[in-house]
DNA sequence: AATGAATGAGCGTTCATTCAT
DNA sequence: AATGAATGAACGCTCATTCAT
C-alpha cells in the first residue's frame, strides 16, 4: 500500500504539480482513505521526502559505481555518466521532473540533506573532469566546476523536452551529447 | 501601484513559488488589500501571465535584433545569443526562474501563447547553427534542433545556481559556454 | 442617466435576481463606472425601493381609477382589474417579475411602505367583491377576503409562464380567468 | 448531521433567501465548521438541489397516487388536488416557498431536471381536466393547458399569504377553493 | 490497518461602498 | 456630473491534519 501511494503520488505530482495535488486526489484514485494516508507517512511533506530520497539516492549509487570502475579512462566516465542520465531519465521520467521542480516544498532540513547528495553528485563529476584534466586529455583552461555544471544542463534539460519515442533514441542522444561536449561545434578545418 | 504589485509577486513568487505565495502575501507586504489587487489584476493567473510575457517578449525582442544583425557570422551570433541569456539571467534572475518553473499555473490557452513564442526562441537558435553548418564552419554531422536544446540547457541550467557576486563574472562565462560549445572538452594534441 | 441606470437594473435583476446582479454589472452595461451609480443612487438598496416604488403606485392608480368609475357594475370592475393586471404582465412584465421575488432584499421600513400599498390593492379587489355580495350578484357564503388572494393568485401566477406572443392573446386570456371565476368549471347540466 | 444540515438551510434559505444566506450561517446555527458542511454536500448549489429533489419528488408521488385511484371521479381528483397542494402547504411550507424562489440558483442541468418533473406534475391536471370535459362534467370551451395553470396559480399563491392557525383551517380552504374553480362567483339566479 | 467524521486555517474572488479629485 | 483608486468584510470552497473507533 505504501508502495501504491508512492507510485500514485509520484504520476500526480508529475501532472499537476505537488501543492496542487491534494492528499484527498491520491486516495481517491487509490480506493482509500485519507485516514490510511496518514497511517504511512506522517505528512505530506514526508511523502515528498520519501520521493526524494528513494530518487537521488539510486541516482548517487549508480554514479559512484561508475567513478569505482578503474578500467574505464575518465573520457568514458564522462560518456557513462551522460548515459546514466539519460537512462534514467527513460525509466524515472516524472521522479526526475518532480526532483527537479519541487524542492521548494521540503523542509529546510530535508531539503539541506537532498542538497549535500546532489552535491556529491556534482563534485563527482568535477573530479572526474579534474582527472581527465591531470592526465592531459582534456584541456585544463577550462574550470572544472563550470564544466560540471553546464554537463549537468546538457543532461537535465533534457527533460524538458525529450522523449525517448521520437527520432532520436537514447543511445544516439547520448552520442550526440558526448561529441558536442568532447569536441564542440566547430569543424575542424575552420 | 500595478508595477509594485508585480516587482513584489516576482520577488514572492520566486521565493515560495506561485501556489504557495498568496495574494494576501503580496498585498500585505505592499500595505494594500485584496481589493486593491483585484483593481489591477482579474486573476492570480491574470498576474502571472502578465509577469511571462513581459519577460518572453522582451527576450524574443533582443534575439531577433542579434539575428537580423547581418554583420556578425553565425558563430559570432551564437555566442551573442549565450550572452543575451546570461545578461538576462542577471538582469532578470527572478522572473527568468518563475519563467521556467511556473508555466503549469497558466491557463491552456495562456501557455500555447507562451509556448509559441518560446518555440520561436529557439527554431531561431536551430536557424543560426543551420546557417553555419551550410557555411561548412558547424560540424554538419550533429542535427541542429538537438544543439539548440541543448544550448538552452547549458545557458538555463545556470539559472539554478550561477551567482554574478561570485568567483566568475558573466563576461567569462559566456566565454567558457562559448568555447565549450564551440571547441569542446578534448585537447587538441589527443 | 438616473432613468438609463433604472432599466438597465430592472433587466438584470430579471435575468439574474437582485443579489446575483452587481452594481459593476449595470455600470458595466451602461460604459459607465460605479461612482457614478452613487451620484445617483444612495445604495443597492435605494435603487430597488425606486424600482418597487414606481411599480406599485402606478398599478394602485389605475386601480383606483376603475374603481371610482361608477359607471362598472362590480362584475365590471372586477373583469377590468383582471384586464388591468394582465396588461401590466405584457407592459410590465420584468418590473413585475422583480415585485413578486425580491421584497426581502428590501430594508425593513421600505417593506412595510410597500406593504401598505400592495394591502390596499388587495382591499380594494375585496371591497367591489362584497359590494358584489351585497348586491346580489355574487354569491354570499365565500369569504371576501379569500376570494381577493384567490384572484391575485390566478393572475399573478401568469406572470410565471405567460407569454403574450403564444396561442393566447392578452385579450382571450382576461376572458378565461373572467368566465372561471365567475361560473366555475362545471357545465350548467350537471 | 446531513439532514441537521438541511433542516437548517431550509429554515434559513426561507428566511433571508438561498443567496443571502451563507454556509456560515448555517454551521453556525448548528455549532459545526464549514468543513463539516462541505463532507457531505459537495456545493451549495447541490444542497439546493437535494431540497428541490426531496420536495418535488415527494409530491408528484402523492398526486400520481390520486390520478391512479380509478374510484374518483375528475371532479374528485381535482379536488383532492388541491388538498394535496393545501396539506403540502401545512407540512413544508418552507420547502415549498423555497421552491417556488430559488430555482434561479440551481445549475442549468439541475433545473432541466426539475422543470421535467413540476411539467409532469401540471401535465397531470391538465389530464384530469381533459378527461373531465369528455365526460361533460366540465365546460368544454375553455383550454384545459390554461385552467391547469389557473389551478396552480389559486393554489400556489396561498404560500405567500395562508398561515394554517389562522380564522380559516385547511379544510375550509379546500372547500372554499373547489367550490369557487367548479361554480365561480356568480349567483345562480343572476 | 483503515475508516469516517470533523476541524480550522487559509485561499482566490466578489462587491457594496467611500472619497479625493 | 463623473472618475479612479481603494477598502474591508464576506463568501464559497479546499485541504492537511487529527482522532475516536
Amino acid at each position: 500500500m505504501k508502495e501504491k501511494i508512492i507510485e500514485k503520488a509520484i504520476e500526480l505530482f508529475e501532472k499537476k504539480g505537488f501543492s496542487t495535488t491534494s492528499i484527498q486526489d491520491i486516495v481517491d484514485e487509490l480506493g482509500v482513505t485519507k485516514g490510511s494516508f496518514y497511517y504511512y507517512f506522517s505528512s505530506k511533506e514526508q511523502l515528498l521526502m520519501d520521493i526524494y530520497n528513494e530518487y537521488i539516492t539510486n541516482l548517487l549509487d549508480r554514479q559512484t559505481k561508475i567513478i569505482a570502475n578503474k578500467t574505464l579512462s575518465p573520457k568514458e566516465q564522462l560518456i557513462e555518466i551522460i548515459r546514466l542520465l539519460i537512462d534514467d531519465l527513460i525509466e524515472n521520467g516524472p521522479r526526475a521532473r518532480i526532483y527537479f521542480r519541487e524542492m521548494r516544498h521540503l523542509s529546510e532540513n530535508h531539503i539541506n540533506t537532498i542538497k549535500k547528495i546532489r552535491k556529491q553528485f556534482r563534485k563527482n563529476i568535477e573530479m572526474v573532469i579534474r582527472t581527465g584534466e591531470e592526465q592531459g586529455v582534456f584541456k585544463n583552461q577550462l574550470p572544472a566546476d563550470i564544466l560540471a555544471f553546464a554537463l549537468l544542463g546538457l543532461t537535465n534539460w533534457s527533460y524538458n523536452w525529450y522523449t525517448p519515442a521520437g527520432e532520436i533514441p537514447p543511445d544516439q542522444l547520448v552520442k550526440i551529447y558526448s561529441e558536442l561536449l568532447l569536441t564542440g561545434l566547430l569543424d575542424k578545418d575552420h
